[in-house]
DNA sequence: TGAAATAATGTAAACGTTTACAATCCATAC
DNA sequence: GTATGGATTGTAAACGTTTACATTATTTCA
């Protein structure tokens, strides 16, 4: 393997006996150049198999057209998705997406933003930890807070109405005849948690039903904890017959755990609502309700807010968008293997 | 938010009264400077919170400690699951991941191939769209071929046994008293796909057993295609009791096509053996044998391989390595419910 | 015909680093 | 007292671009 320098913007000036600013010109086009010498010029670069070196550029141009995202989580399929999304909108714009993970930790976290700066990425997009988002407060670099917001940060900010969304499939659930609905999973620091909390606190008291204690059991969002959770539940004599779960992580859990161990009669009657609406949702078998959130909206969205700070067509205050996601009603029967909708991911189908 | 510029090596020499090759020295360690002196560089940093420029570091330096990553697919989460694993093991070494999808396609994937190379990446990841990667052939950037093979290319390739995998579980279906297989899903221009078929058809023969081409429905690697070619398969009046199936992907399709259609007979009898053991494999009911590969170790060696080219410290002819998955024995009775396997990500059970 | 305007191109500085080389200082040894 | 050399620091070039400005050639028009 040749050890061949990779030609320069010189090499193409010599080539095509021009000066480097006329091959500059041609190559960016801003500028008029006589027809004969932009053929020249296309021809030795042609010839070299010329490519503009991207970083010499972004040192001269101050902007490297890259966009950091910062998420907890890269394996967490409702984060990809995010991502897919984002990489499809962005990179047709010359952007090139830096991706970290800060691990689910708050230190990871202030470590990598730092990493991304040093980087001079153009802008963020930042999927917080926790509500702990203080060093995201100073930065002079132009950053969206997606999925979850981090209350007195003064950013653009794009989420769900995460608590309305619990509110209502919460009510389905209470309108099927369900009395007696569990909590399963959570996390006090994280914003969507919380909310979602929140909203099915609100639709049980608003229709006059107590929130038990022993039945909200939000520790963790992981598949882990949705296992093992579940478990804890069943050991209930009086075990709900419906539960609220927080994400699919814990979804999952707690499915395959009723799968696994759960008698006939319990997994003949448990229903499940739940957030996130993904490309398994057809094999969670107790979800009757899920949270479906316009990702490709709201990633469209940030990537219109932040191509339009970076450009600086953007001044105003920081903006706070909330999306209404859509209740998918999973199945319409009680039966227990008639799941009414099909595979999401080639034909959603909303309530 | 005032428009305060980030401060650069000159600002710091000038508030610390040195020549910026001394901020250099402090910073990078690498020349003896008196402690005094030091001292006041660092306190120069600290006062003016200086970051050093990464971009005018790599054009000096010519190298961007950055890693290009391309994919078929960012949602995909087998795939996630080996960005996951590249970003734990890259970022503790100061690269940067520049994660591109090449959508499935041959042509966005070159596209994004010349947009890595002018970003400088230091190394490339590769997980080929197709057999057709003659555009990977010239680069003299160090390239390692995770996951998919490219027959005729001269790259460090690091695979999983699929032939043999393919192979074992088949046997295994076979074991249990299967006679009629069916092969699920399939692309001629994958890698994997291609030879999980041909050990799929290996065990048939070896075994004594016809290879149905009506059985063989291989067409596509999606949900959809899942869905609908069990649906297919359903349609024969002696459809198979097993099948073999190409993919997570496919096989959450097909599973899903028969919790929502097959009769209780089909149901009760169905078995499924099938590639990838990921988050969502519990509640892949149909599920006996699962082939787990073994990302993390893939992943390490894709990291080891690649920084070692960087470094010029492995300046061998390409290697191919070859790792052999686990299967993962998900079930052992026949009973609808019962999955023996607990949920794979916090406590896997290989057989 | 010549001045002025226009078009096309070239020159050189700048972006923020790293680093080879030069320069200075000071102690040691003769 | 001067040479030697080590320790420390400074100077300036270079990395590959973009672009303000200068320069030259060409056209236009009084």
């Amino acid at each position: 393997m040749s050890k061949r320098e990779t030609p320069t913007i010189k090499d193409v000036a010599k080539l095509a006996g021009v000066s480097i600013a006329t091959v500059s010109r041609v190559l960016n086009k801003l500028a008029v150049v006589n027809p004969e010498t932009e053929e020249k010029v296309q021809k030795a670069v042609a010839k070299l198999n010329y490519q503009p070196n991207a970083v010499a550029r972004s040192l001269k141009l101050n902007r490297t057209k890259s966009i950091g995202i910062l998420l907890p989580e890269v394996s967490n399929t409702f984060f990809t998705e995010i991502v897919e999304q984002l990489e499809h909108l962005l990179s047709p714009k010359g952007y090139a997406l830096l991706v970290c993970s800060s691990e689910n930790s708050v230190d990871e976290e202030k470590r990598k933003l730092s990493f991304l700066l040093e980087r001079n990425v153009d802008g963020l997009v930042i999927i917080a930890v926790s509500d702990e988002g203080s060093h995201f407060g100073d930065l002079d670099v132009p950053l969206v807070m997606l999925d979850r917001k981090i209350e007195g940060l003064s950013k653009d900010v794009i989420v769900s109405d995460n608590r309305q969304s619990a509110y209502d499939i919460t009510r389905r659930l209470i309108g099927d005849g369900r009395r007696r609905i569990g909590f399963l999973g959570g996390d006090p620091h994280v914003h969507t948690s919380v909310e979602r909390y929140r909203g099915f606190v609100e639709a049980l008291t608003h229709h006059g039903l107590p929130v038990e204690e022993r039945f909200v059991l939000h520790e963790g969002m992981t598949m882990k904890s949705g296992y093992t959770l579940m478990e804890r539940a069943l050991s209930f004599e009086d075990c709900p017959d419906a539960f609220f779960i927080v994400n699919d992580m814990v979804h999952i859990g707690a499915t395959s755990y009723l799968m696994e161990h759960a008698p006939k009669s319990v997994r003949h009657t448990m229903v499940f609502a739940s957030f996130d609406y993904l490309h398994y949702a057809p094999l969670l078998r107790f979800c009757h309700y899920a949270v479906a959130q316009p990702l490709e909206e709201m990633a469209k969205l940030a990537v219109q807010i932040l191509t339009l700070r970076i450009e600086g067509d953007l001044t105003d205050f920081p903006s706070t968008t909330v999306f209404q996601p859509t209740i998918v009603v999973m199945k319409k029967s009680e039966g227990e293997l008639s799941n009414g909708s099909p595979p999401p991911r080639f034909n959603k189908e909303f309530s």
